[in-house]
DNA sequence: ATTACAATTGCGGTTTCTCGTAAAATTCAA
DNA sequence: TTGAATTTTACGAGAAACCGCAATTGTAAT
């Protein structure tokens, strides 16, 4: 039995073979409290219990993406959980445990979620999982794993900004070029002359290397932007 | 212990959390040798290993997608692997297990493919999948995951054909639509004409409801096309 | 307030895409 | 082989997108 300064850990993953096992793991460490939920809201719900009954969660172990099997749902992905969490109970500790592969994703989750540590679902993710469990109990330290250090390497990305992504969404949902200024100006976006929009996509081919704007789409959707 | 006519089984699926616990799953059954790969090349060599020495495999648990970590990789998707198994051993009995989705991928499974059963990784798919060995060891009945029946059940989607993906992807890569005829040309594809060419997107436009040919790309990718 | 610089917008010419119609080619049955 | 039906191709006019230049607005320092 492995020693951690956690004893109360939520499991929030809906695959329940991915579940079954995340849960297994963590029996090998010395936790009083595992508890378990294949929904976000669920998750949310029995977290915010704990909180309120003076019984918190140290640490949340959650996947990014669940299925949509019923209707009313509140939090939808594993970014709205975490953003709940984090307003109720700022200190928690926070693993991410993901197949996500996309550097904006995961890089969005450590600069606006504020996330711990990301463990990628992979054929060694199990012992990696161990490893960050480790490493945030021992010293707080940040665990990433090393197949995804060299994705965020190499690319910063960091000239798309929430402007490009309106932009390419409208484009991407069939609104002409020349309409959506009309869009942007409902929206309050701000640059919003045709003109503008025109060379902000110029700027986006030159930057994906895209040949035209369907080029651009595609290769925006294959990169997880949209 | 529950009895099943298989008592060679191999799982193939790359991540290991999922890994461990379908094999904990065909624990529960009453067969003599379970084997596990995460690799689509290193599954083929054994299930060919045990063809030739005469000691076969009855069942294969395969995921579809995997995550390529290494160079030289020859099988690169469950598809890959089931073709090459087939070919063969015509008569193995095959079980996919995936996230998957898209009616257009699933159908092409069962239509192409010849698999016997679907299981769709979910909240409750490790049950489905014992129910899926059950089946089709009792009367070798096939099974879907009942959420997957509705989807392949709204859109037979039977008139996406090779020539209407040849084109999206030529589009979604870039190739500006008057330059696709000596594209096809080159490709020995038939209706090459520029106004074929127009006109089919056209098609697919209406198909698919598109505004334009960037929301297009962007439906074809959304559902799995492309 | 003024100036210099950058960001935004406007616009005309060119290319590419769109859409309808009609001609040519192919297929198939009698 | 011939004719009818379907498929493929050609083409022209109008719409949308592309490109460069110039005018305007916004911003920050002096």
């Amino acid at each position: 039995m492995n020693k951690t300064i956690f004893n109360k850990v939520l499991v929030v993953e809906d695959i329940d073979s991915i579940n079954i096992a995340v849960t297994e793991t963590l029996k090998s460490f010395e936790i009083a409290n595992i508890e378990y939920v294949k929904y976000c809201d669920e998750a949310f719900s029995i977290f915010k219990k704990a909180n309120e009954d003076g019984q918190p969660f140290d640490l949340i172990v959650t996947d990014l993406s669940f299925l949509d099997d019923q209707t009313d749902i509140n939090l939808k992905s594993g970014e709205d959980l975490i953003e709940a969490v984090r307003n109720l109970q700022p200190s928690i500790k926070i693993i991410v445990y993901s197949i996500e592969d996309k550097s904006y994703r995961i890089q969005s989750l450590f600069e606006n979620h504020k996330i711990n540590s990301f463990v990628h679902k992979s054929r060694i993710s199990i012992e990696e999982l161990k490893t960050a469990i480790q490493l945030l109990s021992s010293n707080g330290k940040r665990f990433y794993s090393p197949a995804i250090i060299s994705i965020l390497e190499e690319e910063p990305m960091h000239e798309i900004t929430t402007y490009d992504v309106k932009l390419l969404t409208l484009l991407a949902n069939g609104i002409p070029q020349d309409k959506i200024d009309v869009n942007f100006q409902e929206m309050g976006v701000k640059p919003n002359s045709k003109s503008s929009i025109e060379k902000r996509i110029n700027k986006l081919k030159l930057f994906f290397k895209a040949n035209n704007t369907i080029h651009l789409i595609a290769i925006a959707k294959d990169m997880g932007i949209l």
